[in-house]
DNA sequence: GACAAGTGCGAACGATCGTACTATTTTACA
DNA sequence: TGTAAAATAGTACGATCGTTCGCACTTGTC
């Protein structure tokens, strides 16, 4: 029973690929099956449906998210030390996938596309976006913060440059987009202080 | 050859309906043909290829924005009250499609696609920060904003906010997401002061 | 009123899509 | 090693895709 899961794993994999690169729309069964070296059908008995993959490479890509930026940044010091290894490791993350992160690839191509998918994919958004704001929260605990800093409002802060690094880097191609993240990210803790 | 263009303007209106629900990938000249109540063959004989229909979508948002956001933004005084007409117009914009900003619908789909397509969406996007990175050095000029202020980092802070609006309101459904992007506009322009 | 240009329709093409079936091969375990 | 289950392949279906072609109808112009 373990080959199942092995080729599972590697159909996941480039499936995540492909989504980061064109989206949950340029998944077909067809293609990611001459990727990984299937037949279509072969490929299709994995999940039995195409919802059924959406989902399945959503959860991947979670999975991946929470081993390389969330675990590390928690052995990271409560408060500012934390929040900057978020950022750091959120930065590097975008930089595993062909193209780009690919929660951003999805999420607005299925802002208007309501069923099972957009409403995982809307979950673990909101996750996340629980872990930026609790991180937050820890660092007023912690007096890095000021206390009157809203931790959701920073949530909002840092989600929006970190989208607008992707949208910089990835379609304008703007060679400074790096170094305009970085400092509204030194503004944005500036501005939390 | 009156009737050509009214025509044309129907579909590219019904179009870019479509474009910012379902991105550029939802647009075919079947369903669109639909919408508009002509066959598919008559109202593919206006564009002759999927990829002039494409570019002519974007052609059409871009007139609709000069329209809507930048040129009454033009007719306020030079400097931060220009800014602040940017920021309403901007907003009021992404409510007057049914799908939200069709620009930022396809900004993400197109990011990994080359061709003309995603060229001129580039270009289009290239002139909008030029729009948003002048108005922020004419504020600087009229002594509105800090003469340290970077008008491109300006343009990228102000892009990334409106680009966190988007998501927050149109993927998660955030109640406060207007609040959330008004107090981030206000930051904004504190610190450029 | 004739005629050319503009405009639209219907049918068909090859391709690809998700999915459903039935075989066949490969694997895991008693 | 035998056998049940799991994994994969093959084929076919209806639908939709962009595009092409030929034919009709409507316009505007001489």
């Amino acid at each position: 029973m373990t080959k199942g899961k092995d080729t599972k794993s590697t159909i996941l994999s480039a499936a995540l690929t492909t989504v980061s690169q064109e989206g949950l729309e340029g998944l077909s069964f067809g293609k990611l099956a001459q990727n990984v070296g299937l037949s279509k059908s072969g490929l299709f008995a994995h999940f039995n449906s195409l919802e059924n993959l959406q989902i399945a490479v959503i959860q991947e890509a979670v999975n991946i998210f929470v081993e390389k930026v969330v675990a590390p940044a928690l052995k990271q010091p409560r408060g500012e030390p934390r929040v900057r290894a978020l950022s750091n490791n959120i930065f590097e993350w975008g930089r595993t996938f062909a193209g780009g992160c690919p929660f951003i690839s999805m999420a607005t191509e299925m802002d208007d596309k309501p069923g099972q998918v957009r409403d995982f994919l809307v979950s673990t958004q909101k996750d996340f976006l629980s872990v930026l704001a609790t991180a937050a929260q820890i660092a007023i605990e912690e007096g890095h913060f000021r206390k009157s800093l809203n931790p959701q409002q920073f949530a909002y802060d840092f989600y929006s440059i970190i989208l607008g690094y992707h949208h910089f880097h990835r379609l304008l191609n703007d060679s400074q987009a790096k170094s305009y993240y970085q400092n509204a990210f030194t503004a944005l803790i500036n501005n939390s202080h």
